[in-house]
DNA sequence: ATAATATACATAACAGCGTTAACTTAATTA
DNA sequence: TAATTAAGTTAACGCTGTTATGTATATTAT
């Protein structure tokens, strides 16, 4: 009787076919330039068959975020293994959030720089996105940062928003503005983390 | 013969017409919720009228945008006049560029967040644009920290968009994210500011 | 005064979008 | 063999920005 086990596996099948479409076009031409017919044309299926797996554009999008967002937190866990060294893990954390950003631009515009799907507080506080979970990190390292007496007098919350800001204020102007005259886009980038590690170290 | 003249004030009487309406409903809803037909429907005209005063939405939008980072230019003028304190006048400087983004929202993010007409690195150079103009502002109060000693080793351009990316991930941030449960939101967007200040001053 | 011309609009339409309702077809179960 | 369930399609709705075409009016030239 494994036949309603099979009807799942070939709903999981089409399912990941639209995604891989999806995705495909969604990092080549971005959220407003992938269209429902154009997946639904690469898959060769009607577009409303996405609406069988699929809420809406954006609740699809949402999922490819996230699925990107997955590789940021996993190097994430890798950096907090180490933190014999926090500041130098701070700087790393930071250098790793924007390489990725520049990395899944089109990702990165959806999660942070588009508000699709509006959340409420408690959406942040319940931290399931990937996104949120990445800040999460952030935070372990800044905790760490004051454990040790790096930062003297730094507030854990409002000293990983800093940095936080700091991360997405650099991925965000290079995303939106990359033909900007930049004075050195790898030295702008290390640069400014390193000055708002220095700021807080007293 | 003030015929033509006549002609010509009536024609902006109208091309005014268009963008008073457009600032209305864009304020209020966004780029993406303000379209052609819901303006021309405000002004009683068909909607291919507006087509006869700007190229296109984006172009309309465009204008809608530097009319309002006017007043950030005009606000950075009087910012500048006293340099006696400059790295007074930086943090006021970084605190007026957030707050103006905050309360102009929508410009802000069309001009900053959206990449729509995209630009070249000459347009940036030639810097005709407000949002240019006021980054010139900024720069022009770094250069004096940097004269007066206050900022060591710091070198004018990469130091100037140090800062720029700050207040923009402050401003962007926030933006994007109004719901996030913000530590504190003005004691955030005044420590981040201060600490990137704090880092450059050795 | 009449005819030609230029200007200022409007109407209708195109091509596209996300999305929904209704229908068909095929596979499974009873 | 009949009833049921699921998968997928077709057609349509109500939008969008934009363009081509037409029309009426005001100005200019004859």
């Amino acid at each position: 009787m494994g036949v309603k086990e099979r009807r799942e596996r070939q709903r999981q099948a089409i399912r990941q076919e639209i995604l891989d479409a999806a995705r495909e076009l969604f990092i080549k031409d971005g959220y407003e330039n992938v269209t429902m017919r154009k997946i639904a044309e690469k898959i060769e299926y009607s577009p409303t068959t996405i609406y069988l797996h699929f809420n809406d554009k954006a609740d699809l999008v949402h999922f490819l975020c996230e699925e990107a967002f997955v590789k940021l937190v996993d190097m994430f866990e890798k950096l907090g293994e180490d933190l014999s060294d926090p500041l130098l893990a701070l700087k790393r954390c930071g250098r790793a959030y924007v390489d990725f950003g520049l990395k899944y631009p089109n990702d990165y515009r959806v999660t942070f720089m588009m508000n699709l799907r509006p959340k409420t507080p408690e959406d942040y506080l319940r931290g399931d996105s990937m996104g949120m979970k990445a800040y999460g990190y952030l935070r372990k390292i800044v905790e760490e940062c004051i454990r040790q007496g790096k930062f003297k007098d730094a507030e854990l919350e409002s000293t990983t928003q800093s940095m936080w800001i700091v991360v997405h204020g650099i991925t965000s102007l290079v995303i939106a503005m990359p033909d900007f005259p930049w004075a050195g886009q790898e030295h702008v980038i290390d640069q400014t983390i390193e000055k708002i590690i220095a700021g807080f170290t007293v």
